[in-house]
DNA sequence: GCCTCTGAGTACGTTTTCGCACTAAATTCA
DNA sequence: TGAATTTAGTGCGAAAACGTACTCAGAGGC
C-alpha cells in the first residue's frame, strides 16, 4: 500500500483542491514561509492571528493538562493547516501547536481569511470539511489511546508521518515521540525495537526509515485508516477543474516518485 | 462547586442562548421527542437525515475499530446536539451516536437545518462554536485515556455525566460504563469502589449518586475542566437579549434549584 | 583529539490494568 | 414462588507500561 494521504507533498492540498476561483481569491493573500522545528504555529488560549498551510514538513497540537500531562491530539502536513479555531469562528484553543518536522508552506493573516471565508461559502465548506476530518482523526487518537498498544500505536503515529513526508526517512528523536504518544522516552526505544526486530523499520540516532509500509499498517490493526479514508471522502486529492483521470490518486503511486517542489503562493 | 454546564436542564442551551432571531428561524422546524436508552441518533457512515437537540438525557459518540475495539470520543446532552457533521457540511461520519441515558428533545431534519445555515451566518457561527467546544471535549478524552488512570477518567466522566442531568443519581450499568471508558467492566467495579470508599459516591445495582462533587472534581485531577470553560466561553448560559444579572450562571446555583421542564418546539 | 552534550540502550522493581472465570445478589419473568 | 437473567463483586496470574537511574555511543565544539 502507497502513503495514504500523499499526492504532492511539497503543495499544499487544501489549496490545491479547492475550486480554482477560491484559489484565485486566496493566493493573493497568501506569503511564503520556512517553517523550523519547534516553530509555534498556535498558542494556547491566545488569539491566533496567522494561520499556515503547509506545503511539507509535519505540525502538531498538543493538548495538555495543568499538572503537565501533555499528549498529541492531530497531526498535520500538507494536507492540512493550522488554525482551524479561525474556521470555526472560535479564535482560539487551549491547545498548543508547533512543527514537528521542519518543512516550509504558505500563511495568510486570520482577519484576511476570516473576510474570505465570509466571502465564499465555498471556502468555508472546503475548510470545514478539512475541520471534520481532522475531528476523526482526533477521535482516532482517542480510540488509540484507550485501547491499542504502545507497539500499535507507534506503528500508527509512524505512518501518519510518513504519510506527510517525502522519502521514507523520519527525523526525530524518540524522546520527542514519546512527547507525541503520551508514553515514556524508554518505551518508545523498546517500541522501535519490536518494530525493527519484524523487519518494518531502521532506526538510527534521531532518525526512523520506513521499510515495510505494508507491515506497518499491518502492526497497527485498523488503528489506521479511518480518517484517512475520511480526508478521501471530504477533501481527496484531485484537482477539480482538470483531468481526474491524469492527476487522481487512488493509492497506487509510490512515495518516491512523488516528489515535487513546486509551491503557491 | 455547581455543575459546570447546567443552566436549565430540560431546555436545550444551544436554542436558548442562539439570538432570537435565530431561534425564530428554527423553531417553526422542530418536532419534541423522546429519546429512549439506546435509541441510535447517529449510524456510522451513513447520511444523517435528523439532528436532535437534548433538552434532557445524555447522548454519547463512540468511535470503534474493525476489530471491535471502542471507546466514547464525545458525549452531550441539554448543552449540545447531534449530528455536528451537518453543521461541518460532511454529512456524516465514522461514528456511532446513541442515548445512553433516556430524556427528550427537539428533532430537525439534517437538510432543513442545512438551508437554515445558509440562511443565516450567525446560526451557523453558533453552531460551529459549539461544534469546537466539543472538539475540546474529544480532544480531553483522548488525553485522559492517554494520560490519566481509570479512577480520574472515571470521576471525569461522572462529571460530565453530572453536568447533563438533574438530580444526583445517574442510572447506568458498570458493563455501560466500561465501554464509555474503553476498560474492563471488572475496573469500572474496582474503579467505583474507590470512589465509594473515599465518599465521593454511593454505588446501587444500575445506579450511581454523587456525594461529593468538590471531592470527584479533585479526584478527577484536571483531566476535567478545560472543555466545560471552552464551552462557556464560545456559547455561554445566558439569553443573549436578556438581563444578564438575572439569568446568568456563575457556577454558584445549586443543581436541585434549576429543574426545569419548559420544552421548546 | 578530547570533552561535552544529546540521544539511545538497558535494567529492575512497581504499578496499573488486563483477561478470565467464578460467585453472589438483585431483578424480571413465567 | 421459583427460575432465568442481569448486574455486581472477587480473585489471581499475566501482561503492559511506568518511574527511575545508570551506561553507552554518536555528534559537535574547542
Amino acid at each position: 500500500m502507497a502513503k495514504g494521504l500523499s499526492r504532492l507533498v511539497g503543495q499544499n492540498n487544501l489549496i490545491f483542491t479547492m475550486s480554482s476561483a477560491d484559489r484565485g481569491l486566496i493566493v493573493p493573500h497568501l506569503k511564503p514561509v520556512k517553517l523550523a522545528k519547534g516553530k509555534v504555529l498556535e498558542e494556547p488560549n491566545k488569539p491566533i492571528s496567522l494561520v499556515y498551510f503547509l506545503n511539507s514538513g509535519v505540525g502538531s497540537t498538543v493538548a495538555f493538562s495543568k499538572n503537565g500531562r501533555r499528549i498529541e491530539v492531530g497531526l498535520f502536513g500538507h494536507e492540512g493547516m493550522s488554525g482551524t479555531a479561525i474556521v470555526m469562528q472560535g479564535g482560539h484553543t487551549s491547545h498548543e501547536t508547533f512543527m514537528q518536522i521542519p518543512g516550509e508552506g504558505v500563511v495568510i493573516e486570520a482577519d484576511r481569511l476570516r473576510v474570505l471565508i465570509e466571502q465564499s461559502s465555498s471556502l468555508q465548506r472546503h475548510l470545514l470539511r478539512y475541520v471534520q476530518a481532522l475531528m476523526t482523526q482526533t477521535s482516532q487518537t482517542a480510540l488509540s489511546n484507550g485501547q491499542f498498544r504502545l507497539e500499535e500505536r507507534l506503528a500508527r503515529w509512524l505512518l501518519m508521518c510518513h504519510d506527510r513526508t517525502n522519502g521514507d526517512e523520519i527525523k526525530l528523536t524518540h524522546d520527542f515521540l514519546s512527547v507525541m504518544l503520551g508514553v515514556r522516552r524508554a518505551g518508545v526505544t523498546v517500541g522501535t525495537h519490536m518494530l525493527e526486530g519484524k523487519g518494518l523499520i531502521r532506526a538510527n540516532r534521531g532518525q526512523i526509515i520506513i521499510l515495510d509500509r505494508d507491515g506497518l499498517e499491518h502492526e497497527a490493526q485498523d488503528s489506521y485508516g479511518i480518517p484517512e479514508a475520511e480526508y478521501a471522502r471530504l477533501i481527496g486529492f484531485d484537482a477539480p477543474e482538470l483531468d481526474r483521470g491524469a492527476l487522481s490518486f487512488s493509492g497506487r503511486a509510490s512515495s518516491r516518485v512523488l516528489r515535487d517542489g513546486e509551491k503557491l503562493g
